[in-house]
DNA sequence: GTTGAGCGTT
């Protein structure tokens, strides 16, 4: 029997999969491995080009009528994600769904509040700084010509998208908001920020930001003041947080405990009658946020000395409202030289504008970034006693 | 030639 190695994308481990005696692959053995699929591609070594392969009746036809499927590794095709929806069973739909929320794939992204002047090629520009940008395009009047102001980016990499979505934006001398469209939220999709547990007294922000910054970039540390026992530490890149979170480190001969900075109120008892999601209607977030977990009562010891409580409000306001203290306080961006990106961190403003002019302003009409000090948060006051 | 919340002629 002949067997055709299939991975759900290009690069993936593949599954073997039989083949039909007449050397055909059943759609439907495809599909037994890869819900959703539709049909297969390869990479045509000679061409470097991506094959398609022959697909008719629930059957797809080897490449090759002489040598069958070759050494090919043969990957996945999936359906537009917005195409056949009513033809779509249930099944059929869900497991796309499932597979949109775990391979985390790129969406459009909108770009609000460029500057009239920003063109596709300086949008482009401007995101290249974060990863490989495949559609960078500006809405404008058709009659004009004139920019409405805004525009869609697509990035390459769900890495490049999850940063983009993390961090504020200085385009063309004008503070831009990025987020999935339509959906309601910052951009804080995918939380970059860990809770550092059973810190003692002696362990200050400079002692945490050394420590930290071997992982990977430090954008902001905070520490609760009245002394607390934890602190958050944020990093440029979540999936350095991610990588953390259920770590014990020793810092100072202190071992700390990291884990997600998620309310208490989400991973403990009544799940119901908050609404946590901060993902803003979209798929993405979850991914990294890991709502199931319970690193926070999983710290050891001094029961109830750094219990946190989160009541009242919803994790996207407070992701909004602890984002950036110390704002000022983070370095350059690695993988940037792009004057235009002011690095990461800061969703709140140093000082007391708020105006969004060219000069200092931020986003209009985000009230995620407010003029919060770090030393007056009403939120850390009223949600972390 | 002006403007500043929004959501894309595919």
């Amino acid at each position: 029997m002949d067997f055709v190695q299939v991975s759900e994308e290009e690069g993936d481990e593949p599954i073997e999969l039989p083949a039909e005696e007449d050397g055909t692959l059943l759609l439907s053995t495809l599909q037994a491995q890869f819900p959703g699929s539709c049909g297969l591609k390869y990479r045509n070594m000679d061409t470097k080009a991506v094959r398609g392969v022959r697909s008719n009746e629930g059957r797809l036809f080897p490449p090759s009528v002489d040598s069958g499927w070759g050494e090919y590794i043969y990957f996945c095709v999936f359906p537009k994600e917005n195409k056949r929806k009513s033809d779509d069973n249930l099944e059929n739909s869900t497991a796309k769904t499932k597979r949109i929320e775990t391979r985390l794939r790129c969406t459009d992204l909108i770009v609000l509040g460029l500057p009239w002047k920003t063109t596709e090629d300086s949008l482009r520009e401007y995101f290249e700084s974060y990863g490989e940008v495949l559609m960078a395009q500006i809405k404008k009047d058709v009659k004009s010509g004139q920019s409405k102001g805004f525009g869609f980016v697509r990035f390459g990499s769900y890495d490049a998208q999850m940063r983009v979505l993390s961090n504020r934006h200085l385009i063309d001398g004008r503070w831009c908001e990025v987020k999935v469209p339509n959906s309601k939220g910052v951009g804080h999709q995918v939380p970059c920020k860990v809770f550092v547990g059973r810190c003692t007294e002696d362990i200050n922000s400079d002692d945490l930001r050394e420590y930290f910054s071997k992982f990977g970039e430090v954008t902001d540390v905070f520490i609760p003041r009245p002394f607390r026992a934890f602190s958050f530490v944020t990093f440029f890149d979540p999936d350095v947080a991610q990588s953390l979170c259920g770590e014990d480190h020793i810092i100072k001969g202190v071992s700390v405990h990291v884990s997600n900075a998620a309310p208490k109120a989400e991973q403990s008892r009544s799940h119901q009658g908050q609404n946590y999601n901060y993902s803003s209607g979209n798929s993405y977030g979850m991914h990294s946020y890991h709502p199931q977990g319970n690193h926070m009562s999983s710290h050891p010891g001094r029961s109830g000395q750094h219990r946190v409580t989160f009541q009242g409000g919803n994790f996207l306001s407070w992701m909004s409202q602890n984002g950036g203290h110390n704002a000022n306080n983070y370095g350059g961006r690695k993988g940037s030289n792009n004057p235009n990106n002011p690095g990461p961190g800061g969703m709140i403003k140093a000082d007391n504008s708020t105006c969004n002019d060219q000069q200092n302003g931020c986003a209009p009409g985000n009230a995620g970034w407010s003029n919060q000090s770090s030393s007056q948060n009403s939120v850390e006051k009223s949600n972390f006693l």
